[in-house]
DNA sequence: AACAAATAAATTGTGTGCAATATATTTGTG
DNA sequence: CACAAATATATTGCACACAATTTATTTGTT
Protein backbone atom coordinates (compact mmCIF):
# COMPACT_ATOMS: atom_id res chain seq x y z
CA UNK A 1 0.00 0.00 0.00
CA UNK A 2 2.65 2.56 1.19
CA UNK A 3 4.55 1.58 -2.14
CA UNK A 4 1.41 2.47 -4.43
CA UNK A 5 0.70 6.01 -2.70
CA UNK A 6 4.39 6.70 -3.18
CA UNK A 7 3.05 7.44 -6.59
CA UNK A 8 0.71 10.06 -5.67
CA UNK A 9 3.12 11.98 -4.18
CA UNK A 10 3.26 15.93 -5.71
CA UNK A 11 7.38 15.91 -5.68
CA UNK A 12 8.01 13.05 -7.12
CA UNK A 13 5.75 13.67 -10.21
CA UNK A 14 7.85 14.88 -13.39
CA UNK A 15 4.63 16.53 -14.38
CA UNK A 16 3.84 18.80 -11.91
CA UNK A 17 7.32 20.34 -12.29
CA UNK A 18 6.89 20.52 -16.16
CA UNK A 19 3.62 22.25 -15.55
CA UNK A 20 4.93 24.66 -13.05
CA UNK A 21 8.00 25.06 -14.31
CA UNK A 22 6.13 26.60 -17.64
CA UNK A 23 3.94 28.80 -16.03
CA UNK A 24 7.19 30.32 -14.45
CA UNK A 25 8.78 30.76 -17.09
CA UNK A 26 5.80 32.52 -18.66
CA UNK A 27 5.31 34.87 -15.87
CA UNK A 28 9.10 35.71 -16.46
CA UNK A 29 8.58 36.94 -20.40
CA UNK A 30 5.58 38.62 -18.98
CA UNK A 31 7.03 42.35 -18.20
CA UNK A 32 9.30 41.98 -21.24
CA UNK A 33 6.60 41.20 -23.54
CA UNK A 34 4.32 43.83 -21.31
CA UNK A 35 6.49 46.79 -23.21
CA UNK A 36 5.95 44.86 -26.80
CA UNK A 37 2.22 44.95 -25.92
CA UNK A 38 2.33 40.98 -26.35
CA UNK A 39 1.01 38.23 -24.34
CA UNK A 40 3.22 34.94 -24.04
CA UNK A 41 0.95 32.98 -26.52
CA UNK A 42 1.12 36.50 -29.20
CA UNK A 43 4.59 35.79 -28.67
CA UNK A 44 4.89 32.72 -29.84
CA UNK A 45 2.90 33.95 -33.27
CA UNK A 46 5.06 36.48 -33.77
CA UNK A 47 8.14 34.00 -33.51
CA UNK A 48 6.67 31.71 -36.19
CA UNK A 49 5.30 35.13 -38.73
CA UNK A 50 8.79 36.80 -38.01
CA UNK A 51 10.30 33.38 -39.30
CA UNK A 52 8.49 32.81 -41.67
CA UNK A 53 5.23 35.60 -43.09
CA UNK A 54 2.01 34.83 -45.06
CA UNK A 55 0.80 31.85 -43.29
CA UNK A 56 -2.20 29.77 -42.95
CA UNK A 57 -3.94 29.66 -39.94
CA UNK A 58 -3.36 25.92 -39.95
CA UNK A 59 0.26 26.14 -40.75
CA UNK A 60 0.52 28.28 -37.32
CA UNK A 61 -1.31 26.11 -35.25
CA UNK A 62 1.46 23.13 -36.60
CA UNK A 63 4.28 25.22 -35.47
CA UNK A 64 2.48 25.89 -32.40
CA UNK A 65 0.90 22.91 -31.44
CA UNK A 66 -2.84 25.53 -31.35
CA UNK A 67 -5.97 24.91 -32.72
CA UNK A 68 -8.20 27.00 -34.06
CA UNK A 69 -10.26 27.38 -30.90
CA UNK A 70 -7.50 28.82 -29.62
CA UNK A 71 -5.96 30.71 -32.26
CA UNK A 72 -9.25 32.59 -34.24
CA UNK A 73 -9.49 35.06 -31.41
CA UNK A 74 -6.09 35.36 -30.53
CA UNK A 75 -4.91 36.23 -33.98
CA UNK A 76 -8.46 38.38 -34.18
CA UNK A 77 -6.76 40.42 -31.02
CA UNK A 78 -3.66 40.84 -32.81
CA UNK A 79 -5.12 42.45 -35.94
CA UNK A 80 -6.87 44.66 -33.95
CA UNK A 81 -3.68 45.67 -32.19
CA UNK A 82 -2.56 46.41 -35.75
CA UNK A 83 -0.01 43.57 -35.82
CA UNK A 84 -1.22 41.60 -38.90
CA UNK A 85 -3.88 40.71 -41.83
CA UNK A 86 -6.05 38.21 -41.85
CA UNK A 87 -7.70 37.55 -45.58
CA UNK A 88 -9.46 34.44 -46.74
CA UNK A 89 -7.26 33.16 -49.71
CA UNK A 90 -8.77 33.58 -53.11
CA UNK A 91 -7.44 30.19 -54.34
CA UNK A 92 -8.67 28.56 -51.65
CA UNK A 93 -11.53 30.15 -49.65
CA UNK A 94 -11.45 27.70 -46.65
CA UNK A 95 -7.68 28.60 -45.87
CA UNK A 96 -6.96 32.25 -44.27
CA UNK A 97 -3.48 34.02 -44.24
CA UNK A 98 -2.19 35.95 -41.96
CA UNK A 99 0.47 38.61 -42.98
CA UNK A 100 2.29 41.10 -41.03
CA UNK A 101 1.99 44.66 -41.12
CA UNK A 102 4.67 46.94 -41.42
CA UNK A 103 4.47 47.85 -37.53
CA UNK A 104 4.31 43.90 -36.99
CA UNK A 105 7.79 43.16 -38.40
CA UNK A 106 8.82 46.63 -37.21
CA UNK A 107 8.44 44.84 -33.45
CA UNK A 108 11.15 42.41 -34.47
CA UNK A 109 13.92 44.91 -33.63
CA UNK A 110 12.38 45.11 -30.22
CA UNK A 111 11.88 41.99 -29.77
CA UNK A 112 15.28 40.53 -29.63
CA UNK A 113 16.08 41.58 -26.28
CA UNK A 114 13.46 39.78 -24.96
CA UNK A 115 15.37 36.10 -25.49
CA UNK A 116 18.81 38.07 -24.45
CA UNK A 117 17.47 38.80 -21.11
CA UNK A 118 15.42 35.33 -20.49
CA UNK A 119 19.00 33.54 -20.82
CA UNK A 120 20.27 36.16 -18.59
CA UNK A 121 17.21 35.19 -16.04
CA UNK A 122 17.32 31.55 -16.37
CA UNK A 123 21.01 31.29 -15.12
CA UNK A 124 21.44 27.84 -17.14
CA UNK A 125 24.74 26.87 -19.00
CA UNK A 126 24.56 26.47 -22.55
CA UNK A 127 25.38 22.85 -21.70
CA UNK A 128 22.10 22.29 -19.24
CA UNK A 129 20.00 24.12 -21.85
CA UNK A 130 21.32 21.79 -24.44
CA UNK A 131 20.56 19.01 -22.20
CA UNK A 132 16.98 20.07 -20.98
CA UNK A 133 15.81 20.97 -24.51
CA UNK A 134 16.62 17.54 -25.67
CA UNK A 135 15.22 15.82 -22.70
CA UNK A 136 12.07 17.77 -23.80
CA UNK A 137 12.12 16.87 -27.29
CA UNK A 138 12.22 13.61 -26.75
CA UNK A 139 9.43 13.68 -24.26
CA UNK A 140 7.17 15.91 -26.81
CA UNK A 141 8.08 13.10 -29.51
CA UNK A 142 6.82 10.23 -26.84
CA UNK A 143 3.36 12.14 -25.81
CA UNK A 144 2.90 13.41 -29.14
CA UNK A 145 -1.17 12.66 -29.81
CA UNK A 146 -1.12 10.84 -33.40
CA UNK A 147 -3.86 13.18 -34.56
CA UNK A 148 -2.05 16.35 -33.50
CA UNK A 149 0.87 15.48 -34.72
CA UNK A 150 0.43 14.67 -38.34
CA UNK A 151 4.00 15.71 -40.08
CA UNK B 1 21.65 41.25 -37.90
CA UNK B 2 21.54 37.83 -38.38
CA UNK B 3 23.23 36.98 -35.35
CA UNK B 4 20.64 38.17 -33.53
CA UNK B 5 17.51 37.34 -35.46
CA UNK B 6 18.81 33.80 -34.81
CA UNK B 7 17.82 34.30 -31.49
CA UNK B 8 14.14 34.51 -32.64
CA UNK B 9 13.73 31.23 -33.82
CA UNK B 10 10.94 29.56 -32.52
CA UNK B 11 13.14 26.42 -32.41
CA UNK B 12 15.91 28.02 -30.75
CA UNK B 13 13.33 28.62 -27.84
CA UNK B 14 13.71 26.57 -24.71
CA UNK B 15 10.61 28.13 -23.59
CA UNK B 16 8.26 26.83 -26.35
CA UNK B 17 9.92 23.45 -25.27
CA UNK B 18 8.58 23.75 -22.31
CA UNK B 19 5.21 25.47 -22.72
CA UNK B 20 4.45 22.15 -25.60
CA UNK B 21 5.78 19.68 -23.71
CA UNK B 22 3.90 20.73 -20.80
CA UNK B 23 0.53 20.85 -22.61
CA UNK B 24 1.41 17.49 -24.39
CA UNK B 25 1.57 16.14 -20.84
CA UNK B 26 -1.11 17.41 -19.74
CA UNK B 27 -2.86 16.13 -22.77
CA UNK B 28 -1.95 12.99 -21.99
CA UNK B 29 -3.27 12.98 -18.42
CA UNK B 30 -6.79 14.00 -19.78
CA UNK B 31 -8.00 10.65 -20.87
CA UNK B 32 -7.12 8.36 -17.33
CA UNK B 33 -8.46 11.64 -15.51
CA UNK B 34 -11.58 11.51 -17.21
CA UNK B 35 -12.04 8.73 -15.50
CA UNK B 36 -12.07 9.65 -12.61
CA UNK B 37 -13.91 12.74 -12.95
CA UNK B 38 -10.91 15.08 -12.63
CA UNK B 39 -8.76 17.54 -14.92
CA UNK B 40 -5.30 18.11 -14.71
CA UNK B 41 -5.54 21.10 -12.12
CA UNK B 42 -8.09 19.10 -10.09
CA UNK B 43 -5.38 16.38 -9.75
CA UNK B 44 -2.82 18.46 -8.29
CA UNK B 45 -5.23 19.65 -5.77
CA UNK B 46 -5.78 15.98 -4.56
CA UNK B 47 -2.23 14.93 -4.61
CA UNK B 48 -1.72 17.39 -2.22
CA UNK B 49 -4.95 16.63 -0.21
CA UNK B 50 -4.08 12.42 -0.35
CA UNK B 51 -0.75 13.55 1.60
CA UNK B 52 -2.09 15.77 3.91
CA UNK B 53 -6.00 16.47 4.57
CA UNK B 54 -7.61 19.48 6.04
CA UNK B 55 -5.20 21.96 4.53
CA UNK B 56 -6.44 25.87 4.01
CA UNK B 57 -6.50 27.69 0.40
CA UNK B 58 -3.08 29.48 0.85
CA UNK B 59 -1.50 26.23 1.84
CA UNK B 60 -2.58 24.78 -1.02
CA UNK B 61 -1.73 27.61 -3.73
CA UNK B 62 1.74 27.65 -1.75
CA UNK B 63 2.30 23.59 -3.02
CA UNK B 64 0.45 24.48 -6.70
CA UNK B 65 1.86 27.89 -6.83
CA UNK B 66 -1.70 28.78 -7.38
CA UNK B 67 -3.41 31.98 -6.27
CA UNK B 68 -7.49 32.00 -5.00
CA UNK B 69 -8.37 33.14 -7.83
CA UNK B 70 -7.66 30.05 -9.61
CA UNK B 71 -8.51 27.85 -6.42
CA UNK B 72 -11.21 29.38 -5.03
CA UNK B 73 -13.62 28.64 -8.20
CA UNK B 74 -11.66 25.33 -9.01
CA UNK B 75 -12.10 24.05 -5.10
CA UNK B 76 -15.96 25.02 -5.07
CA UNK B 77 -16.09 22.63 -8.70
CA UNK B 78 -14.65 19.92 -6.92
CA UNK B 79 -17.02 20.87 -3.55
CA UNK B 80 -19.90 20.19 -6.02
CA UNK B 81 -18.71 17.17 -7.66
CA UNK B 82 -18.52 15.87 -3.63
CA UNK B 83 -14.68 15.38 -3.49
CA UNK B 84 -14.10 17.50 -0.61
CA UNK B 85 -15.52 20.06 1.66
CA UNK B 86 -14.87 23.83 2.06
CA UNK B 87 -15.52 25.35 5.62
CA UNK B 88 -14.33 28.55 7.18
CA UNK B 89 -12.10 27.92 10.30
CA UNK B 90 -13.70 28.79 13.95
CA UNK B 91 -10.59 30.03 15.22
CA UNK B 92 -9.80 32.30 12.36
CA UNK B 93 -12.28 33.18 10.06
CA UNK B 94 -10.60 34.72 7.34
CA UNK B 95 -9.11 31.50 6.51
CA UNK B 96 -11.02 28.32 4.71
CA UNK B 97 -10.19 25.04 5.49
CA UNK B 98 -10.34 22.22 3.08
CA UNK B 99 -10.97 18.04 3.79
CA UNK B 100 -11.56 15.21 1.47
CA UNK B 101 -14.78 13.82 1.72
CA UNK B 102 -15.11 9.86 2.11
CA UNK B 103 -15.36 10.39 -2.14
CA UNK B 104 -12.74 11.97 -2.14
CA UNK B 105 -10.14 9.94 0.29
CA UNK B 106 -11.45 6.75 -1.79
CA UNK B 107 -10.83 8.34 -5.21
CA UNK B 108 -6.79 7.70 -4.45
CA UNK B 109 -7.11 4.01 -4.97
CA UNK B 110 -8.03 4.66 -8.71
CA UNK B 111 -5.50 7.36 -8.65
CA UNK B 112 -3.15 5.26 -8.62
CA UNK B 113 -3.13 3.67 -11.81
CA UNK B 114 -2.80 7.19 -13.47
CA UNK B 115 1.28 8.11 -12.69
CA UNK B 116 1.71 4.51 -13.67
CA UNK B 117 0.37 4.94 -17.19
CA UNK B 118 2.14 7.76 -17.55
CA UNK B 119 5.34 6.68 -16.84
CA UNK B 120 4.45 3.93 -19.46
CA UNK B 121 3.46 6.30 -21.71
CA UNK B 122 6.75 8.98 -21.39
CA UNK B 123 9.00 5.83 -22.06
CA UNK B 124 12.11 7.72 -20.60
CA UNK B 125 14.79 5.71 -18.38
CA UNK B 126 14.62 6.74 -14.58
CA UNK B 127 17.86 7.91 -15.33
CA UNK B 128 16.67 10.81 -18.23
CA UNK B 129 13.59 11.46 -15.98
CA UNK B 130 15.97 12.32 -12.56
CA UNK B 131 17.78 14.44 -14.99
CA UNK B 132 14.84 16.05 -16.41
CA UNK B 133 13.38 16.95 -12.82
CA UNK B 134 17.20 18.11 -11.49
CA UNK B 135 16.74 20.87 -14.38
CA UNK B 136 13.15 21.76 -14.09
CA UNK B 137 14.24 22.03 -10.35
CA UNK B 138 16.98 24.20 -11.37
CA UNK B 139 15.12 26.58 -13.81
CA UNK B 140 12.53 26.66 -11.07
CA UNK B 141 14.30 27.99 -8.67
CA UNK B 142 15.96 30.59 -11.10
CA UNK B 143 12.82 31.88 -12.65
CA UNK B 144 10.94 32.33 -8.55
CA UNK B 145 9.33 35.31 -8.55
CA UNK B 146 10.27 36.53 -5.05
CA UNK B 147 6.60 37.80 -4.36
CA UNK B 148 5.45 34.62 -4.82
CA UNK B 149 8.24 32.18 -3.82
CA UNK B 150 7.90 33.12 -0.31
CA UNK B 151 9.08 30.39 2.17
C1' DA C 1 -22.67 17.34 -63.27
C1' DA C 2 -24.09 15.34 -58.56
C1' DC C 3 -22.91 14.49 -54.16
C1' DA C 4 -20.52 12.34 -50.24
C1' DA C 5 -16.19 12.93 -47.82
C1' DA C 6 -12.60 15.76 -46.49
C1' DT C 7 -10.70 20.12 -45.17
C1' DA C 8 -10.08 24.90 -42.87
C1' DA C 9 -11.92 28.24 -39.87
C1' DA C 10 -15.08 29.87 -36.79
C1' DT C 11 -18.12 29.32 -32.92
C1' DT C 12 -19.67 27.65 -28.40
C1' DG C 13 -18.96 26.27 -23.83
C1' DT C 14 -16.12 24.96 -19.87
C1' DG C 15 -12.06 25.37 -17.05
C1' DT C 16 -8.12 27.30 -15.92
C1' DG C 17 -4.25 31.28 -14.83
C1' DC C 18 -3.52 35.57 -13.21
C1' DA C 19 -3.65 40.68 -12.37
C1' DA C 20 -6.34 43.83 -9.93
C1' DT C 21 -9.62 44.84 -6.71
C1' DA C 22 -12.92 44.06 -2.94
C1' DT C 23 -14.35 42.12 1.50
C1' DA C 24 -13.83 40.42 5.91
C1' DT C 25 -11.01 39.34 9.75
C1' DT C 26 -7.04 39.55 12.61
C1' DT C 27 -2.89 41.62 14.37
C1' DG C 28 0.08 45.17 15.88
C1' DT C 29 0.65 49.80 17.90
C1' DG C 30 -0.04 53.66 20.69
C1' DC D 1 -9.85 50.52 23.30
C1' DA D 2 -9.09 52.72 18.53
C1' DC D 3 -7.35 52.05 14.23
C1' DA D 4 -3.96 51.40 10.65
C1' DA D 5 -1.56 47.53 8.57
C1' DA D 6 -1.47 42.92 7.41
C1' DT D 7 -3.66 38.67 6.09
C1' DA D 8 -6.87 35.23 3.69
C1' DT D 9 -10.21 34.60 0.59
C1' DA D 10 -13.44 35.99 -2.94
C1' DT D 11 -14.68 38.53 -7.06
C1' DT D 12 -14.07 40.59 -11.61
C1' DG D 13 -12.24 40.77 -16.04
C1' DC D 14 -9.35 39.19 -19.68
C1' DA D 15 -6.77 35.79 -22.37
C1' DC D 16 -5.79 31.51 -23.27
C1' DA D 17 -6.53 25.95 -24.19
C1' DC D 18 -9.30 22.65 -25.91
C1' DA D 19 -13.34 19.52 -26.87
C1' DA D 20 -17.29 19.59 -29.65
C1' DT D 21 -19.96 21.48 -33.10
C1' DT D 22 -21.01 24.41 -37.10
C1' DT D 23 -20.21 26.63 -41.50
C1' DA D 24 -18.24 27.14 -45.84
C1' DT D 25 -15.45 25.40 -49.39
C1' DT D 26 -12.97 22.01 -52.01
C1' DT D 27 -11.91 17.37 -53.53
C1' DG D 28 -12.82 12.76 -54.95
C1' DT D 29 -15.95 9.46 -57.03
C1' DT D 30 -19.27 7.91 -59.98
Amino acid sequence: MQDAADWLKLDVQLCFRLYAASRSMTRCYQPLLAELGLTYPQYLAMLVLWEEDSLTVKRIGERLQLDSGTLTPLLKRMEQAGLLQRQRRIENEREVRVCLTDAGKALKEKAVAVPQALFTTLNLTLEEISQLSHLLDKLLHNTAQTAAGSE
